[in-house]
DNA sequence: CTTGCCTCTCACGTCGACGTGAGGTTTTAG
DNA sequence: CTAAAACCTCACGTCGACGTGAGAGGCAAG
């Protein structure tokens, strides 16, 4: 099938069909006019990428795994890739949660200057 | 003082003053030479800025904040924008929790591919 | 043949907080 | 007076997943 319909069957964008070849994630047959042209593989191919892509995950990462997880059997090398991107995640919503502790604080501090007047400096740390 | 000294005692590089500056968060007075002097008080203020970047907010809501925290009296229209770039920055840890809950069962799936040999098609949402 | 949609390849715009030279001026220590 | 810091103003690079035209060729139907 051409560009469009796959676009279509995905729910992805052209541009982002055309994005994901750009990062080898999805390298699709030529016509002799340079037309685009997927098997009916493609489909799933770009559903789990979606999937990869909506999980947090970079193009780089999905690339890396691709190959191991495209034919349909995982292998140990990718299992401890997805944990390695898990634990990036993880230290990412870490990181978000400190600030988000951080910005308590600074709620607090003004919320006590509001009501008693008293100046408020920045806890550091 | 000079902008090199702000610097130091303030831990913020001569670049970030110049860029807070940029984003009007600080503006010195100038020589007739056209040097940056910041007064002694530059320093709490140069704080309180890298505090509230701390906390995940953008140079624009530092902004938006500043004239009304940095004489030391908070404002119920300031913890309105406070509480406002908190369940912003809430919303976004929860982005990112279910991203992490879609990786983690793309993971499931994996693992559970790796040992029973099934094949494991990513679950919608 | 023509209309009209599909597709193609560039290639710049987005968003933010600076890093990093380039090239020139000012201040300061000796 | 001199040389080394420190300072100045541009202005491009970073990182990522596309969006959005521009300008042109390709394809099926009437």
């Amino acid at each position: 099938m051409r560009i469009g319909e796959l676009a279509a069957r995905t729910g992805a964008s052209v541009r982002a069909l055309r994005y994901y070849e750009e990062q080898d994630l999805l390298v699709p047959d030529r016509s002799s006019s340079g037309q685009r042209h997927y098997p009916e593989g493609a489909v799933d191919r770009v559903g789990l990428i979606r999937e990869l892509y909506a999980a947090g995950l970079s193009s780089r990462a999905i690339l890396e795994m691709l190959p191991h997880a495209a034919d349909g059997r995982a292998t140990t090398a990718l299992l401890d890739r997805l944990a390695e991107e898990r634990d990036r995640l993880d230290a990412r919503i870490g990181e978000l949660t400190d600030s988000r502790a951080r910005l308590d604080s600074v709620i607090d501090g003004a919320t006590t200057n509001l009501r008693t007047g008293r100046s408020c400096r920045p806890a550091t740390g």
